[in-house]
DNA sequence: TCCATTACTTATCATATGATAAGTAAAAAC
DNA sequence: GTTTTTACTTATCATATGATAAGTAATGGA
């Protein structure tokens, strides 16, 4: 096994991940609101609720950044804050019902594509790249984690 | 198979794809260029010659941005631009000796970073990780290409 | 030969995003 | 009980990026 090739053909396929994410992401964020602001719903979304340190360091944006964005995510109502009894400097996030409906709607068009990409393969196929997606993220993309 | 679960461990899966390229390439970027010309670097490195038009439409940044982008890169002399003898509007991008030296840097520091992530994982390991990499590309990745 | 298209440029504007400084209020440490 | 740290806010500035309009020059097609 020569790793050098491994690399490249590491290099390769992460290309493509992030080339196949644009096309599946592309055109479900509604126009009203900006790229990092979707990004931030998405993340909501999944891991709800969340704090705003969480959010920042999980996006990678400074605490003033994502306070104001939250700001505006909050005042397009597609957000809720709440206090947390046991410590009220922080603040629980979490989608309004709004935001929830949004983001299942974009979430439901990114699996439409999905399902449109696999709808050939066979079921052996769909177990192979079940494991191949298990191998890969617990050995490589997990690790150090 | 239930291909709702494969949607989900899909989704978790490219979380950790972009998150895992996100830590490997921190801070390989130098400080004078902006992330998006580093993009347009690396697309050059692994594609050169490249067409203006390629970068845009592999990048998708529109043309006059790609040109402004380009512009700045050559005037900072990272990257070169020729003239293509059978089709005098088109024109052959090149990294220059720097930008090249610049990018093999970069590239280097990655390719340690990748190395050490999976440096205790065994021969058999680094097998199974080739052969799903290739299965994923093929089968969903590059799917529809 | 004239027209349409292609490949790229230049100029300009709007805005999203990043960075930093300074502040508040609660909690924790001492 | 005072100080320090944490969690977050507000304000401000710089700039990277995206969008659009208009232009040039070469090519290809009728």
């Amino acid at each position: 096994m020569d790793k050098e090739i491994l690399f490249q053909q590491f290099v390769a396929f992460t290309t493509s991940v992030h080339e196949a994410t644009f096309e599946l992401t592309k055109n479900v964020k509604p126009e009203d609101i900006t790229p990092l602001q979707y990004s931030i719903l998405e993340y909501i979304a999944v891991s709800q609720p969340v704090t705003l340190s969480q959010i920042s360091e999980c996006k990678h944006i400074s605490m003033p950044n994502t306070s104001r964005e939250l700001r505006k995510l909050t005042e397009k109502q597609l957000c809720e804050k709440f206090e947390v009894p046991d410590d009220r400097r922080k603040q629980l996030i979490r989608l309004s019902e709004s935001g929830q409906t949004m983001m299942n709607k974009a979430f439901q068009q990114i699996g439409t594509r999905f399902f449109e990409r696999i709808q050939y393969l066979s079921a052996e196929d769909l177990d192979e790249i079940q494991h191949a997606l298990a191998i890969l993220q617990s050995k490589v993309f997990d690790a150090n984690k």
